[in-house]
DNA sequence: AAGCCCATCCGAA
DNA sequence: TTCGGATGGGCTT
């Protein structure tokens, strides 16, 4: 994993969402990872296995942004511009940022491939290198990977889990 | 510096 | 329907 990283300390807490479980971490900066699965011990293990080297502390604490972001991964807001407003500290290449970024332009209900995601990047070559951007995505939900598919409209993959991919597409859908 | 992996896509058979 | 080639970025060695 690369970083530019300053190995600052991670808070983390675990909420129940439509999904599942779903682990939301942060630094000073912003959000950092938000990982959804099942079992919150398998969570943990996810975070620790992505940031190395740093500290992770739990902490129950409201935050200031945790009604909105409740709201995100509830499937609960329509609007990308509100979600663009939440803090985020993801690191990754300028490519994967310019990736993450238009990903977030996609708005709910709506799906794009692969390759006009490359178009819309300014890389209309490099199918194969945003899927793997799309891949590295860290932000389940909040940076909407899943509203990538295969041009075919076969749903590809998912970092946690198709049936999650699925689930959320579908539920996207019906509005 | 080189090789390997990959959540792609398209054309040919 | 399967198959293989072109393809670019990221990671490991």
């Amino acid at each position: 994993m690369t970083r530019s990283d300053r190995r600052s300390e991670l808070t983390w807490q675990i909420w129940p969402v439509d999904l599942g479980q779903a682990l939301v971490a942060w630094s000073p900066r912003g959000l950092c990872a938000v990982f959804i699965g099942d079992d919150d011990a398998a969570l943990q293990a996810e975070l620790a296995r992505n940031f190395p080297g740093h500290a992770l502390r739990h902490d129950d604490a409201a935050q200031p942004w945790g009604h909105a972001v409740r709201a995100v991964l509830n499937g609960q807001v329509g609007d990308p511009a509100q979600v663009r407003d939440l803090p985020l500290d993801v690191s990754g290449t300028a490519f994967q940022q310019s990736v993450w970024a238009a990903l977030r332009d996609i708005p709910p209900g709506q799906t794009v491939s692969y390759s006009e995601l490359a178009h819309r990047v300014g890389r209309p070559q490099a199918v194969r290198a945003v899927a793997s951007a799309c891949a590295a995505n860290v932000l389940a939900v909040l940076i909407p990977c899943h509203r990538v598919v295969r041009r075919d409209g076969s749903p590809s993959g998912y970092r946690w889990g198709l049936a999650h991919k699925q689930a959320l597409l579908a539920r996207e859908a019906s509005r």
